[in-house]
DNA sequence: GTCCATGCAAACTGTTTGCACGCGC
DNA sequence: GCGCGTGCAAACAGTTTGCATGGAC
């Protein structure tokens, strides 16, 4: 099944239909391996279809979220960044001076998360680890520690 | 050393002033074992001077949080809460019911950024852990899973 | 043809800034 | 008294909403 079949597959099944500029959203976000904010997103998209607007682009992504397509991350900014869901949990690291994001799995997450679930009776949908600090080249070139 | 005195030391070590409105907002978040986002700690601090500003308190929480005194936290949401800095790194779970928020250590997660660091070169100097679901009671209530 | 999705403009929330006055040191 | 900190109002960024038109099915 190709990517858009499986966009329009989840769109049917939560009665959606498939549009021209979801189908833009998704296609950017797949193609672009980074995690991207809103505003680069919509001007990426802009490329493609120069009359898409910008409401359209938050309302798709929240119908990419609610389909679980798509993860929203904050970073410790005050905009989301959103990229493609991966089957396997994983993490960010950012550098606080060239804004690179790293990703990295750490298994003892979920294993701490599920001793605390067992521990409280917690039901846990959402696990994020967010580490920030400064990447080997900024280092490297004396902008912090 | 009492809190007050801590901070009126911090500032004075910064150059800067203890004025009553940095006093009360700081009084506010230790008085406060949760973790209030800006506005409610805004309306708790009106209580003892009706005449501060909401500027003023993002300002204060700027500074507090400058000197290590105080510690933000996004919880997923679009605003910033704040709690008063503790000295060892601790976790957050939130219901996403009822929002309560539960605190946790895991050393798991600093192990885990450890060997990220040194296999990447980083340098970390934050790490949040962020789980989210549903507690105990929201479970029981039928109000989810 | 029906009704969901879009584009536009405007509203809204959380946060920040410019500026004149006031208060800590 | 000097200059940082405050209150007020206004600006700002990111995001959401109301509404009339357009396109998917």
């Amino acid at each position: 099944m190709t990517d858009n079949e499986q966009l329009r597959d989840k769109l049917h099944t939560t009665n959606r239909r498939m549009t021209r500029q979801r189908q833009l959203v998704f296609d950017a976000l797949e193609h672009s391996h980074d995690h991207l904010d809103v505003e680069s997103l919509y001007q990426r998209i802009k490329a493609y279809d120069s009359n898409i607007s910008l409401p359209t682009v938050y309302r798709t992504l929240a119908v990419l979220r609610e389909m679980g397509l798509v993860e929203e991350h904050q970073f410790g900014e005050n905009h989301s960044h959103f990229e493609v869901a991966h089957p396997a949990p994983h993490y960010h690291f950012t550098c606080q001076k060239c804004r690179h994001v790293l990703e990295f799995d750490a298994p003892q997450v979920m294993e701490a998360a599920r001793r605390l679930s067992e521990r409280e009776g917690l039901y846990i949908t959402d696990a994020h680890l967010f580490l920030s600090g400064y990447c080997i080249e900024c280092r490297n070139n004396g902008e912090a520690q």
